[in-house]
DNA sequence: GGAGCATGGTTGTCTTGACAAGTCCAGTCA
DNA sequence: TGACTGGACTTGTCAAGACAACCATGCTCC
């Protein structure tokens, strides 16, 4: 992201983006960079303090206080005793939780499996095409799939997603990898809105997942954004499960 | 909240909870609880660090780190050359969306009206109290009112106040102020939780919004903490409608 | 009286140095 | 082979001192 190549007399690392820049915003800035342009991915270990120290030339205090509050910030994690890494794909959300449902399937101990109904193309009609910020008619595409818990379905997932972010979406196989987690590989989520709508289930969801077309279910439309897009928008319909949101404010 | 008196041969005003605590914790616990038990308001000037130093017998740099994270979490305002300050109570929530349901009816251009139905006084069952954190048979506060925009009901809202947090809260008319509103000023919130549910609304709430008892409800729990407790638990039931809950993850 | 200035107090940041606590690994000993 | 131990490395915390930036107050000078 930032251009950020050594330069002059001191050991530094660090660009001087700005003489007035406190440098343990230097640091972060810098440890951001690397990680926004790949060069440090997800799970890779990041230089230690003492390296740091080294490699940037300030004290490693002020090192130490640009990696925590990245860590506080959720970008990183910190292992006393063996490094720091640059965090994985699911904490991506500091706040608002956004889960994975296979994960908080295996979190209760449930054995998760996901059927996958339909993949393929699809034509935006106006209200879709405004959704997502792009022009009717434009490409997207749409999975259709049934997450079952210990064998009973207990999600039906529409998904929509924008070919741009995920080019490759229709060659993953979504019973093995959830779209989630595809898609949260792809891009990470930068904005997230959900709506949630208490409705009965159309017919032929609730012959998906197996209740009555009375049933109250729980539908949670979540449309998030990557890379300043629309990069998919899910439909999930709960049958008369609850659905936690949580999320901690400091 | 904490005992927090001053004891030994240090100059230290810290309580010591544990010797493993770190010193800046200590800070921020003894910090937090003046404010909690209203010996420091809103507005109130706090101790410079200096004085703190002076106070607590700890480093400059462990106050400032105290402090420095207390402002982080929108606890108190410092304001460079002038002093630190206890946070005024609106900026309460920074990320994720709290909506006072007066406010959402406004924007939308409607008319808000509460009515009152029961302001009283309850004894905590043992799950109540569980979710409180409150010994059993505790004593709560309990509201229950409709909300409705332009005359049509659109919530039931059940709230349980723990009455550390706010206790006047049945001296107030919440035909007037919303629950919302006035715990908000009693109480910054730290953390929020959600969990939505899809049901049938009980009968006598069914006859209160003025449904019909199969309709589909959505249900949100709300549980909120400030002050390191749990400050009050909302059911908010919204017949049909739908519930924006929106986020910015930065 | 009014404008400008010096001063003391406050927060913001940084450095050097240090110790504690946790993990990992290799080498040692039974 | 297996258990244990020690050292190297890492992060977590803290101290003491220093300088910069900023603000409010009171003072001086005009």
């Amino acid at each position: 992201m930032l251009p950020a190549m050594p330069s002059s007399e001191t050991p530094a690392l660090l660009p001087t983006p700005s003489p007035a820049t406190p440098r343990y915003q230097q640091i972060k800035a810098f440890i951001l960079s690397r990680v926004a342009s790949g060069e440090w991915g997800v799970e890779d270990r990041v230089p230690s303090e003492h390296e740091l120290v080294k490699l940037t030339g300030v004290s490693r205090v002020t090192v130490n206080r640009a990696l925590r509050e990245l860590a506080d910030a959720g970008l990183l994690v910190r292992v006393q005793g063996v490094g720091t890494f640059v965090a994985g794909a699911k904490p991506q959300s500091n706040l608002l939780e956004l889960r994975d449902i296979a994960e908080e399937i295996a979190e209760r101990g449930g054995m998760h499996a996901a059927e996958v109904l339909s993949l393929g193309r699809l034509r935006a009609d106006a209200a879709m095409a405004a959704a997502f910020g792009l022009p009717e008619q434009a490409e997207l595409f749409r999975a259709r799939l049934v997450h079952r818990e210990d064998g009973m379905a207990v999600q039906f997932e529409e998904r929509l997603v924008n070919p741009v972010i995920a080019p490759r979406f229709l060659e993953q196989d979504f019973s093995r990898i959830t779209p989630y987690r595809y898609l949260t590989s792809c891009a990470p989520p930068e904005r997230v809105e959900h709506v949630v709508e208490a409705t009965r289930a159309a017919p032929d969801i609730a012959a998906s997942l197996g209740i009555p077309p009375d049933e109250p279910c729980l539908l949670v439309h979540r449309r998030t954004w990557s890379w300043r897009v629309v990069a998919t928008r899910a439909f999930l319909t709960h049958p008369g499960t609850r659905y936690r949101l949580g999320g901690a404010l400091d």
